[in-house]
This record gives C-alpha cells, sequence and structure tokens, in this order.
DNA sequence: CCGTATCCCATTTGATACTG
DNA sequence: CAGTATCAAATGGGATACGG
C-alpha cells in the first residue's frame, strides 16, 4: 500500500493515503460510533467484498493505528474489530465529506451515468 | 476512472469515488477559496504530477462538476481553471480530513515509515 | 502554452481453492 | 470462524515523444 511515504504536501493527501483503498470508507463507516464487529460481520456489512481485500484492508487500517483487533482465543475462534480513538476522529472528519456526497448525489451519478456511455 | 458506477452503499465512496485519485486533492486544494489558475500555474503548484495525468485528472473533475474550466482563444492559448459551487463545498467538506491528517500527522508518518522497514 | 498519443510497468483487485 | 495462498485480470500511473 501507500507508495513510496513521500512528504505529503498538505493534510490531504496523507489523509488520502489512508483510506483511499477500495473498501476503507465502507469498513469505518460500518465501525461508526463504537461498534465493535467480528470479521463475519463485517463482511456483511461490506457487501461485495472478498474475504482478501477485507481482511488486506483490515491489516492496513491497523498498522495505520485507525482499527483495533481483538483476538479471543476459543473455539471457534472470535476476532473483534473497533476504532481506535483516532479512528473514531477520522470517521468524524468523514461526516462533512459523506453528508457532501448525499447533497450532490444526483450529480455525482449524473456523471459516472455518463461515462460509462 | 470510476469502477464501475456500482450503487454506492453509502455517501462516503461515492465521495471516495470523486476525490479519489493521486493527484485531486493537491489539484483541489489549489485551486481552494475562488482561486482560478491556468494549466502551467497548476503544474507548478502540484509538485511532481506530469502532464498526463494533470489533465487527466482535470478532465474527470470537470466531468463530475467539480471544476470549470475556461478557454480563451488566445495567442498563446489560455485556459483556466476553477472551482464550481460543488467544487467549493467538497473542499469545504474536505477541510476536517484536512485538519485530521493534520492532527495525527506524527503518528501516520511513524506508521507509513515502519512498513517501509 | 496547453495539451495528445503510445507504450509499459507497478500496484490493486478479483477468483478460486485451501487451512487451523 | 477467520483467515492464507496462488494466480490472473484490471486499473492506475509514469516516461517519452509529438502536435495545434
Amino acid at each position: 500500500m501507500s507508495k513510496d511515504t513521500g512528504p505529503y504536501v498538505c493534510g490531504l493527501d496523507a489523509a488520502m493515503d489512508v483510506v483511499g483503498g477500495k473498501w476503507k470508507a465502507l469498513i469505518l463507516w460500518a465501525l461508526h460510533d463504537g461498534g465493535t464487529l467480528r470479521f463475519g460481520q463485517l463482511k456483511r456489512q461490506v457487501p461485495g467484498v472478498s474475504e482478501k481485500m477485507l481482511i488486506q484492508h483490515l491489516r492496513e487500517l491497523e498498522a495505520d493505528g485507525i482499527v483495533h483487533r481483538e483476538v479471543y482465543r476459543e473455539v471457534p475462534p472470535r476476532v473483534e474489530y473497533s476504532l481506535t480513538e483516532m479512528g473514531e476522529a477520522l470517521n468524524t472528519a468523514l461526516g462533512p465529506l459523506g453528508a457532501w456526497a448525499h447533497q450532490y448525489m444526483d450529480q455525482i451519478l449524473a456523471a459516472k451515468q455518463r461515462d460509462v456511455a
């Protein structure tokens, strides 16, 4: 991930580097507000993601200090994912962006529609 | 760009789809607050970008209704880029994300540093 | 000055099968 | 349940050269 750790020009590209995987926004969204989810639950909350991509993104988010991974050594195995404080703050910071997209959703969809045609 | 226009699960992934190119955040940042820049100026404001990527991202942002492109038919040719209302709103919505990254920059850099090692 | 056109490589993502 | 491993496909991005 994360290309060459080149010095970030502004905070924004650092943030994009952290949150810029195909499913990461969805993962953060699924874990919002103190939610704690198991691997399987998370998979169901992020429709279409493969196990490979889910675990890969989770590992990256964990390495970046965004998600916390708690392993319970039981049978059957149980692993729970939640947001760290830094992750919660990120989610909060993402709020206005989600609101923006919601507000302009019609235009976004129209634009995407046009470029398939 | 923009994969298959699959229905967005939440606003966030629509937003990420719009702003998710390698240099797009930087381009938006360069055009913030009513700024109007020519192609060459923009290129200087986004260090390291190639002309190919700059024009490609600009075209995508234009198609998405984020930037406005104004062509002046003169010699030498002049083209000016600015943000649309939707683009200004996006930039505003990106503010908290930039602030988040700024706040946690040390940890972000430390994480990126670790995974090159 | 403001782009376009190719070619090519790297990274990302997806499909499928398998395991403790 | 919660992952790994392997391979193939798609996408994104950079280098270079050229054009109006």
